[in-house]
DNA sequence: CACTTCCA
DNA sequence: TGGAAGTGG
């Protein structure tokens, strides 16, 4: 979701060895709702304990989380509050997109074709109140800070980045830049391992470090300007306008300068977008969390994950060592890192 | 996701 | 021996 600038941008290529020590704003949705995606069976059924309740994401979040810090890593679990109104088409799009692959995975099911149900599958992904509930009781046990948004999670995570409270933000999307935030991390959760988007080939993952500033010296743009583009292109709070991508958008802000110009110059309408610079020009956070990192409660997580839904003692057990393992937490932020 | 098993 | 496929819950 959100915009694609993948063609403006030139990530650097990092290990998560290097991010050791670094405190990362994870965006906890889109994390978890990428292990909901991809932890699953042939056929696309999520992984589900004794009474049928779905547990990839909990599989995703203890295996991930636990080596995140073994490695040293100190992750904050941002969480989205309530979205903004301009939202709701995009939201009402992605529930009417979910029915859809809902009904492309049955149809691929009974047709045996086992790759088209898993991709289909992939798409119906959805939480329930349970599963958030339970997601953010998880990370508290594992003694990781908890920070609720009071709307976008991406909005806080990237206040908190450009502020230098955390050294980056953990997202695969690439809102945080028009929020402001100064570092991106991608694929810190889905790195390393190959992955298969197509058919037959399979692609190697990198976690990838995206600088605002250095992206923003390339195409000599000021962030305001990279708003305005993102608003060209459509954001999840406006459509944008059709046939203006990264490229032409860059285009138009280098020759008129700011979007009412180019509006007048194209007869271009675009409504609210006033509303949508504010969005992510003043993005809206709470202040109300503390950056501290306790030791795990093992014996609530054992019981969670393994009385609670079926998982085998000795799997939980590996990746609470895991997180007993690691580091300890270093208090101070090196910035000249970034 | 991460571990285990399979097979060239 | 290591990449691909399978399994976990």
């Amino acid at each position: 979701m959100g915009i694609n600038l993948r063609t403006l941008l030139e990530p650097e290529t990092i290990t998560l060895e290097e991010l050791s020590g670094k405190i990362i704003a994870l965006d906890a949705y889109n994390m978890i709702y990428q292990f909901l995606a991809s932890i699953r069976m042939k056929d696309g059924r999520p992984l589900t304990d004794d009474n049928e309740n779905v547990v990839s994401h909990l599989m995703g979040l203890l295996s991930r989380t636990s080596n995140l810090l073994k490695t040293g890593i100190k992750p904050v679990f941002v969480f989205d509050g309530v979205p903004h109104p301009l939202k709701e088409s995009t939201i009402t799009y992605r529930i009417m997109r979910k029915k859809e692959a809902m009904e492309e995975w049955k149809k691929a099911l009974s047709a045996g074709d086992m790759e088209r149900a898993r991709s289909k599958a992939q798409q119906t992904s959805h939480f329930t109140h349970e599963m958030v509930r339970e997601t953010k009781h998880v990370i508290e046990l594992m003694g990781i800070p908890l920070v609720q948004a009071p709307s976008d999670g991406e909005a806080q995570a990237s206040l908190m980045t450009a502020k230098g409270e955390v050294d980056a933000t953990g997202s695969q999307d690439f809102d945080s830049l028009l929020f402001g935030s100064t570092t991106l991390i991608r694929n810190i959760t889905m790195s390393g391992r190959r992955k298969m988007p197509g058919k037959h080939h399979y692609k190697t993952v990198n976690i990838e470090k995206i600088r605002l500033p250095e992206l923003l010296k390339t195409h000599e743009i000021t962030h305001e300007q990279l708003v305005d583009m993102a608003i060209l292109i459509g954001t999840d709070f406006n459509e944008g306008i059709k046939g203006i991508g990264p490229k032409k958008s860059l285009k138009l802000i280098k020759k008129h300068g700011k979007l009412e110009e180019i509006m007048v110059e194209t007869g271009y309408e675009i409504e609210h977008f006033q509303e949508i610079r504010n969005i992510f020009l003043n993005p809206m956070a709470s202040d109300d969390y503390e950056l501290i990192w306790k030791k795990p409660q093992i014996e609530r997580l054992v019981e969670l994950y393994v009385e609670g839904h079926q998982f085998k003692e000795s799997t939980i057990k590996k990746y609470i060592e895991k997180i007993e393992a690691s580091k300890p937490a270093h208090r101070q932020i090196r910035l000249d890192f970034f």
